[in-house]
DNA sequence: ATCAATAACAGTAATAGTTACTGTTTAGCC
DNA sequence: GGCTAAACAGTAACTATTACTGTTATTGAT
């Protein structure tokens, strides 16, 4: 009794999500399934993927906005789950995986960004 | 003669950048400096700010929309300058990097994410 | 099986972030 | 100083996302 629900259409999101591997945007889950469910409304793919999200079922890749940051030396970030603030991290950039990566895949790999999450030491106290 | 021009406003925009390690959204950027230069306007902030990315003074930590995938177990992403394509790395997960990260920085570390950029197989033949 | 409560829906309006447009200003070459 | 176009301020348009409103439908209880 949590008051979560059955719906079809959060099972057709998950579905779709499930069977590509195209990391799709709420814009492209809406236009695979429009077809087949016609009434199917775009705000109900965006509502059921942060269910999804929420629990555990999914996950996003993104910032919400756009930030940008002076320093072009490639180096890694730690985004705090509470604040939101970006921190520069000191850690030696691994070209190493660039090169594992390209093993790994074939594709033509120019850089990487290392983004860690968590909870900044300003506001680990108030948990 | 490239057609670049100095600009007062890109070199407020710049110093901001520099002096800063805040990694400012175009928003925060505009409130800083909108009381000492009351008629800059937020276009402008934008514009610059894309010009220095162009140029190579500054970079851009962002996807342009989110994007979701139902593979919850941490993976690495590659995504293509290109075609903007998103695809899986079959990379281990790290954690010695999270612990890494704790030590030097302190903060309460949960997960990382590892995004590589480059040109995917697809579109390296056509350069 | 029916019913009541409310989660989830479709459709749409509103908001937020970003880019494009328009007329004006100004850097930089002659 | 005068000319050309880059850059500007201000605003409109656009895109991505969330919130609102009235309706539908899941689910637990009769």
């Amino acid at each position: 009794m949590n008051g979560k629900r059955y719906s079809r259409q959060r099972e057709l999101i998950y579905e779709a999500l499930m069977h590509t591997d195209q990391h799709p945007t709420a814009e492209m889950v809406y236009q695979w399934l429009k077809p087949t469910n016609p009434n199917l409304s775009l705000g109900t793919v965006y509502r059921n993927l942060n269910l999804l999200v929420d629990e555990g079922a999914a996950v996003r890749m993104a910032f919400p906005v756009e930030r940008y940051d002076a320093n072009v030396e490639p180096h890694s970030h730690f985004r705090c789950e509470v604040c939101g603030g970006v921190f520069d991290l000191d850690l030696p950039y691994d070209r190493g995986l660039d090169e594992k990566a390209l093993l790994a895949s074939g594709h033509d790999i120019r850089s990487h960004e290392l983004i860690f999450h968590g909870i900044c030491v300003n506001c680990k106290p108030k948990h």
